[in-house]
DNA sequence: CATAATTGCTACCAAGCAGTATAAACAAAG
DNA sequence: CTTTGTTTATACTGCTTGGTAGCAATTATG
């Protein structure tokens, strides 16, 4: 990413011809495109495999290229890591945003922050797994960015729940602690789902909502 | 385990004296706990590294001792990682069995399989997180040994959540999914609890019981 | 067609580590 | 004090793998 903005940049653009930023502009597209497959397949044997176990000539020879190409585009094994790992919590984190954008009460926000961060979680349970098992092989910088993500995610939900027992429609006594609980009910949906499985995703994703709505849910019980 | 039955085999015993008995139990205790460190310092490692990051150079010297030393008591470092996954999944299902031996309600029941499952985990946490986190590195036949007991524990709970439908204590519309949900919310505090963070054992537990009791709790609330 | 630049590959290294062959140290028994 | 068996350490091997130096092939440019 910081590689790419930096052969994009303003000032060597402004004195070149049309032509030139044009093409200069398609190599980008195409050199972002490959660093995405690489990610990809990356994520693939991080996941069956673990981080660790995990060989980049293996990870080229899937692409059908060569270790020092996967060097040319990635710094290191680390960084791959960290692309992964930040991409689960990221795409977590800007389903919730989303969800929250849509205006409606406590418990209409819930239920579609629920469904919606379920789906992602279950679309890219790669990314999610690899995140949640291989924290500990990041380096401490790239641990603290990803743990400063995860703060913020538990943290916009710990509000909505505030703002759900202010309105009296939800019965939490620790807004904070409890979406610690939330937030790991969801995490363990991309531990546990399989893919073809007992339980299709758009079941695991309504058992979701069920949960959490009870788990908030005050004594007198759930209304329409 | 088994070598250590292997040498007080009963065959070997018979036709010695006394005291050569007693010299061979006492010996053979003093193997069991050789073992019992080794995978005690083992988890520590594969807790705080990963199993595939640890060198078993590292597990020695922490020790004080050699690799060899640790090679004669097993025979490759795939059976440490399987006896700690093992402990991790056999402590859970033996508090839960110990739970369930105790008479009662469903609902009381359930209270007491959640606490004390809970406090296992979280006294027992290295060796949760290891079984839950490196499954993957297992051998095909030793992976299929653990995920048989953590069967076998999703079971016994939705039996009992089965017993609690039935009784009309709980609400719950699928009993195996539910007690899926259930199991995931114990396993999740294994991954997330940090001693001396910011909440203790005690509040987790509490915790964990009161999000178990509103996931089966009928619409009309709880009873005392 | 020649020249320059970019892109990918071949071939390699250094380090780390699981696992072992063998010897030393120690203890038990006579 | 020797003999015999057991326990642990020294010292090594063979292999794997992250990472790189330098070359070949391809493409763009004049």
């Amino acid at each position: 990413m910081h590689k790419l903005a930096d052969s994009t940049d303003a000032a060597d653009m402004m004195d070149k011809p049309k032509k030139k930023r044009a093409a200069a502009q398609l190599k980008d597209e195409i050199t972002a495109y490959k660093r995405r497959r690489i990610l990809e397949e990356a994520s693939h044997f991080f996941f069956a495999n673990g981080y660790e176990a995990t060989t980049l000539d293996s990870v080229a020879e899937q692409l059908n290229v060569t270790k020092p190409f996967i060097y040319s585009y990635y710094k290191n094994k680390g960084e791959l890591l960290y692309e992964i790992c930040q991409t689960g919590i990221q795409l977590s984190l800007t389903a919730l945003e989303e969800a929250l954008s849509v205006e409606g009460t406590a418990s209409e926000q819930l239920k579609i922050v629920v469904e919606r961060v379920a789906r992602i979680i279950i679309e890219n349970q790669r990314y999610v797994t690899v995140y949640l098992r291989e924290e500990k092989c990041l380096l401490p910088e790239d641990a603290r960015r990803i743990r400063e993500l995860r703060h913020t995610f538990d943290t916009k939900l710990a509000a909505l729940l505030e703002r759900g027992k202010r309105s009296g429609e939800f019965d939490v006594q620790h807004p904070s602690r409890t979406a610690i609980w939330v937030s790991g009910l969801l995490s363990w949906i991309a531990l546990w789902y399989h893919e073809g499985g007992r339980w299709s995703a758009t079941e695991v994703v309504m058992d979701a909502i069920t949960m959490v709505q009870k788990m908030v849910q005050p004594a007198g019980g759930a209304r329409a």
